[in-house]
DNA sequence: CGCACATTCAATATATTAATTGAATGTTGT
DNA sequence: ACAACATTCAATTAATATATTGAATGTGCG
């Protein structure tokens, strides 16, 4: 085979990986699967897609070898076929979210919405974690805290928080975390407890981010 | 703008770069604008692509904002848009390396087909060059060589090596490289040193994989 | 067994992407 | 200004991707 055709042939495969990559619904299934496997039921639950229009995309992720699934019981679970599919997606946000001015203008909005609330770092929340300064809270489902957790976090789903106030110390700044940076759920944790007098921020990122930084985790 | 729709639109528009990228001849673009700068002439004489098919791929990569263009004269310059472009490249090839298994059958075919040559990594590298064990040859056109190389690097492109072979070491290691592991060119060279007598292994990636490291770069 | 339910499959209509062709634009040097 | 050349544009055809629909398959449980 002549270095043409090897080339080619190399390229094809890869671009057949990252066209499984390049459509928006499957962008968002890779995100909710870095949080852990799950059911092609709770992805239809996630986010705004038929399930048999979720079954086809997991089908298409499948056949490049993103995703693998395994069956339990009545139900298929699908997990990322590696870390390295994250890592490909994180690199890829980041690139867009320096890029793209529409990215940008987007992400400035949503901020604005949420009365730009303050956000730490991986490396900030972990100074804060050892120096014993901060409560860290899990808001995510408790399904995808169970599946993994950033270590010494407390699990309460952003609407069990409402009830779970009283369990919070107030002296505490807390630190809320969820899937990652387009997740909404730590921002509406946080804004909740500021207006009940809490000291609140969030986690820039997400569980998906700390954990493929190779920091501390627990299962 | 609720939280669904903001993840739509963001998704949509992560979705969009990434299908910028997803084109077998667009990866291959992007690998040699990783390079450095050039126009689409040259960009045409090192794939398989017409003129107005390489211009229409730049568009498209453009419009993405993955390159960017300046004219000089009567060349359009193109560059990618930012180091990030290439990390997301080099984190899809890996993820590609590793998992897909016709792409590995590819490679060892290919490697095999030059005799399973020996070949270094770029911390291997650095830490033989540092001991004044090896040296270190650029085998790439010279334009490429001229707008980046690694640091201590000799240029002699491929095609002129057989003239100027008497100038190199025997006794010394000779470690070549190209533009990165999809290249044949360090390839050719090695095997064409070792055939004369040399002792030569490759860089087992390329330039741009040295620069993204942060490892010493000339210009 | 057969019902309920999770998932997958198959077929179709629509939308998007890509290569090719030839013409148009922009730039240099005479 | 014009000849030579690099690049871009526009239009066409062919190929591919996507959402939707309804039917088929597989699994647990009564």
């Amino acid at each position: 085979m002549n270095v043409r055709d090897f080339k080619n042939k190399i390229y094809a495969e890869l671009a057949g990986i990252t066209k499984a990559l390049a459509n928006p619904h499957r962008l968002e299934i890779i995100e909710l699967l870095a949080q852990g496997p799950c059911p092609v039921e709770y992805i239809v639950d996630n986010t705004s897609l038929t399930v048999a229009n979720a079954s086809q995309h997991l089908q298409t992720l499948k056949s490049a070898r993103l995703v693998t699934s395994k069956r339990r019981g009545k139900y298929s679970y699908y997990s990322l076929a590696s870390i390295k599919v994250f890592e490909v997606w994180n690199a890829m946000r980041d690139l867009g979210f320096s890029q793209n001015a529409e990215i940008e203008k987007l992400l400035k909005e949503f901020r604005e919405s949420h009365h730009n609330l303050e956000s730490v770092t991986c490396s900030q929340l972990l100074e804060r974690i050892q120096q014993g300064k901060s409560l860290l809270l899990d808001v995510r489902p408790r399904k995808e805290y169970k599946s993994g957790h950033i270590a010494s976090a407390l699990s309460i789903p952003q609407d069990e928080l409402i009830e779970k106030l009283k369990e919070l110390p107030r002296n505490k700044e807390i630190v809320a975390y969820c899937r990652g940076p387009l997740c909404a759920m730590a921002d509406n944790a946080v804004e909740m407890l500021i207006n009940h007098g809490y000291k609140a921020v969030r986690l820039e990122s997400g569980f998906p981010e700390w954990k493929s930084k190779g920091l501390p985790v627990e299962q």
